[in-house]
DNA sequence: AGCCAGTCTCGGA
DNA sequence: TCCGAGACTGGCT
């Protein structure tokens, strides 16, 4: 079967982000392109966005900017991750939860999700996330407060920390 | 079967 | 005390 995907653009601070949206939710945020590639722009195609999805890009786009800012986001749009397995689920799950400002190590992730020896699994589904910063995978680092890494480059991780305060 | 965005231990500066 | 190498780990592709 073929899912439908609209994707539409998210201008931040950060750069201009692009949210897919599935008909169960948001489904999958791009970070911005780096350095001068441009980003194409998704075609229209006449296709007519629906109120529901016009209404969950409006909470997706306060929440990062809300979460850009380094606060809290008092609302997420629902989140499609469908074709995820329950491990990485609850590990994101989890990730949700980390507040602002805050750090967990990618033990106590895996403690939290009942396998406290799956560090390095946690670290595979951070690098599967479908959508960062709102799964604010870049506040989750090593045990021994090294940074780790950071599929969108260590430079943005190191970043977002940064603008919550934190010091590595 | 091989990859990994981790963690612990131990040995040598 | 501070690295670096090596062993071990568990879930994903």
């Amino acid at each position: 079967m073929k899912t439908l995907f609209i994707e539409l653009p998210i201008a931040t601070c950060d750069g201009e982000y692009l949210a897919h949206y599935s008909a169960k939710g948001l489904a999958e945020l791009d970070s911005p392109i780096q350095d001068g590639l441009l980003m194409p722009k998704p075609a229209k195609n006449g296709r007519v966005i629906s109120s529901q999805i016009r209404q969950w890009h409006r909470l997706t786009t306060a929440a990062l900017n809300k979460m850009l800012d380094g606060k809290k986001p008092k609302a997420l749009p629902p989140i499609d991750w469908s074709n995820k397995t329950e491990f990485q689920k609850s590990v994101w799950q989890v990730m949700l939860k980390i507040s602002p400002g805050k750090t967990r190590s990618y033990g106590e992730i895996a403690a939290a999700v009942g396998r406290p020896r799956a560090v390095r699994a946690v670290g595979s589904a951070c690098g599967s996330n479908p959508i960062p910063v709102l799964i604010p995978c870049h506040r989750v680092i090593a045990a021994n407060k090294k940074i780790g890494g950071f599929g969108g480059g260590l430079e943005r991780k190191r970043e977002l920390l940064a603008r919550e305060g934190v010091k590595i």
